[in-house]
RNA sequence: AGGGGCAUAGUUCAAAGGUAGAACAGUGGUCUCCAAAACCAUCGAUGUGGGUUCGAUUCCUACUGCCCCUG
């Protein structure tokens, strides 16, 4: 006799272009799963090539939560992704199915694992400006002074050229009264309120960075610069969100003639590549992570399917018997 | 084939007769509301053989390779 209190929940992510979406399709028919999409640029519609993002006739009638739901010109940050992933699960939920975090966006999978609090999401962005201006005309050492004074330990942690986790760090405590160290640390005392299994998807890094490039020709090929330049036309500027995407940036840098088209796509290539290794970075730390590596199973999608299965069956996240729709 | 030029880190470039610097790439890390962002750290090189010299990677020389010109 068994019983789950805790609600469950499966992830699937691991670096970009790795091979994500195309496995979470098939598990999510596994286990009657719909997928809830973690990822900060797919949100965005008609951001569709760049993002590289699953169209309608790839899902194969897998529900899918969080895409397309914001214009390019609006802020999406993660209190917006936790907060509209918390009502997307519980719809889940409520059809008795299970949600399937998908997507490379380490931050925002973490913030809904563990239920992280962000407190005071007041608009306020006055304050926040005015310490950019000060960062910006007087150095980020006078600003670092200043969180040095009110939370000495945010500064053996937060370097000073770090002038956005500077500023959050003061903001933190202008308006809250407690230094953000103090709530970081327990923040980071937090179990999780699920039942869950939190799948990497890995491959050899030589090979994922050939994915990249490949991805990155592809994306060219199927009008990359087209797509940037009717954002631009709609008024997408380099400022926004949405434009510090990888490929938006650099197409609407090439656009802006600041770029040749040689060097925009070099750029892509290379800052997704950093970007890949960058969510190496996190998942590494990340705790109770299972690493799926592609070449350990022979890249054969039926056996990574058996395996995350016989993981689920034995982290009580849900049992092998197809539940369907 | 003849003449000339160049060989320094994975790449593009510095420098110097006395223990070779940088940028980018690569690698590792930080991350609790801009996270596809922002930030930190780190590995790594004088083509090969002779000679001159206290000492050469630097000067001389041969070889090898690449580039340009002539035919």
């Amino acid at each position: 006799m068994r019983q789950t209190v805790k609600p469950p929940l499966i992830i699937l992510t691991g670096p970009t272009a790795v091979g994500k979406s195309e496995l979470s399709i098939a598990l999510a028919k596994q286990v009657g799963g719909e997928i809830i999409s973690a990822d900060s640029m797919q949100v965005y519609r008609r951001m569709d090539i760049g993002s590289a993002k699953m169209m309608p006739e790839q899902m194969g009638d897998v529900p899918h939560h969080l895409i397309d739901i914001m214009e390019p010109t609006e802020e999406f940050n993660v209190v917006v992704f936790q907060k509209l992933a918390r009502q997307a699960m519980e719809e889940i939920y409520g059809r008795g199915h299970i949600p399937i975090l998908v997507g490379g966006t380490g931050f925002y999978i973490q913030a809904v694992l563990y239920d992280i609090d962000f407190t005071e999401n007041d608009e306020d962005t006055a304050f926040r400006n005015e310490l950019e201006e000060i960062a910006r005309t007087q150095g980020s050492e006078t600003l670092y002074e200043r969180l040095r004074r009110i939370d000495p330990e945010s500064c053996q942690i937060i370097h000073a050229n770090n002038v956005k986790r500077v500023i959050r760090a003061i903001e933190f405590y202008e308006k809250t009264g407690t230094k953000i160290s103090e709530h970081n640390k327990k923040q980071r005392q937090n179990t999780s309120p699920y039942t869950f299994a939190y799948f990497v998807l890995n491959d050899d890094r030589d090979r994922l960075y050939g994915r990249i490039e490949a991805r990155v020709d592809a994306m060219m090929e199927q009008g990359l610069v087209e797509e940037v330049s009717r954002l631009a036309r709609e008024g997408c500027a380099s400022g926004m969100v949405s434009m510090q995407g990888l490929g938006y940036k650099e197409i609407l840098s090439y656009l802006e003639g600041r770029l040749t088209l040689e060097e925009a796509v070099y750029q892509i290539k290379r800052d997704t590549r950093h970007f890949a290794k960058r969510q190496l970075t996190w998942f590494r730390r990340e705790r109770d992570v299972v690493w799926v590596d592609k070449p350990a199973f022979g890249y054969d999608d039926g056996r990574i399917l058996a395996y995350m299965a016989d993981v689920l069956e034995e982290k009580n996240v849900c049992g092998k018997n197809p539940k369907g729709y």
